[in-house]
DNA sequence: GCAATATAGTCGTCTGAACATCTATTGTCC
DNA sequence: GGACAATAGATGTTCAGACGACTATATTGC
């Protein structure tokens, strides 16, 4: 109802409606993540790096990481930095191609994870926890699907 | 089924592979607004200033507008010079409350987001017009779902 | 009616995102 | 095998976002 009446009166089509509540949900829940993660030192998108390098086995490339990640990281490069300097990953240039640079988490890394794993499934229980777990299925469905022409080719989302 | 199995593979629970996917696909979106307003030569919480203005009747305060905007803005001031710079917007000071600055839209801003209507459904349908109605609807109605709990008190979402 | 407090907005400053350009190394193809 | 293109990453610069401190005005409570 109240919906409906909103939608007439604030947005022009349906698609622009779809797309600024996913906006506006977006910019809601972030809110709560980077409070968390600024509290332990990191931003979202390094918390991201040191995910995608653990669930990994293997040290790797520069660029392998940043097409991995949730949101473009142009500045990929400076992230990392930022990780060398704090101790969690190590740099090491590949002996086979000199060019690129192989990523690894170190053991501070992986404790830093550990550190953060139940703060964050409480963050994500304050995100998330009032919604049903079909709802949340049916979302990701519905979201993989609104992307998925807008993915790169090979991704691994 | 490919989905499940990425899931057990990627994502330490349901809630957490909801909140990615709703990063990733904004993200996604995202870039299509982008290159559409950087064309022509503003941004998309520009853009939501005056269509906000555009949407109301009457000039509204520096603030008002803050609250409206689907991303926080504690940045508002420096927009509006922007806006104002580029002619889009006037500012005059309120005769009744001489702390808040009253903002209107100008005919040249009205102009620019005329401009603007035709490319911008095109954006949109290029975002999302390969999904059907009622899956917008669907989607639009989870997501108020979402955020209900992470709203401010008397928000306009 | 005046001190204390709240509100509206501005400004200084720092960090992160975006983009173009640059260097080093590797691959290609004649 | 040497010129040329492609790839991996680093770096310079510019701009938006975030946060706290600050000024001006209004409200409240005594």
């Amino acid at each position: 109802m109240t919906e409906s009446v909103a939608t007439k009166r604030k947005f022009d089509s349906l698609q622009q409606e779809a797309y600024l509540s996913l906006w506006r949900t977006y910019d809601r829940l972030r809110a709560l993540e980077e409070k968390l993660f600024q509290t332990h030192g990191l931003t979202a998108q390094q918390y991201n790096v040191l995910r995608i390098l653990n669930a990994s086995s293997e040290s790797m490339p520069t660029l392998a990481i940043a097409s991995k990640l949730v949101s473009r990281a142009p500045d990929i490069t400076r992230m990392l930095d930022k990780l060398e300097t704090a101790g969690w990953i190590d740099r090491v240039r590949s002996p086979d191609d000199r060019r690129s640079v192989l990523i690894e988490i170190t053991a501070a890394g992986r404790k830093k994870l550990k550190e953060l794993e139940g703060p964050l499934a409480e963050m994500h229980e304050e995100q998330l926890g009032h919604v049903a777990a079909k709802d949340l299925r049916l979302l990701c469905d519905l979201l993989a699907k609104i992307r998925s022409p807008h993915e790169p080719e090979g991704t691994s989302w």
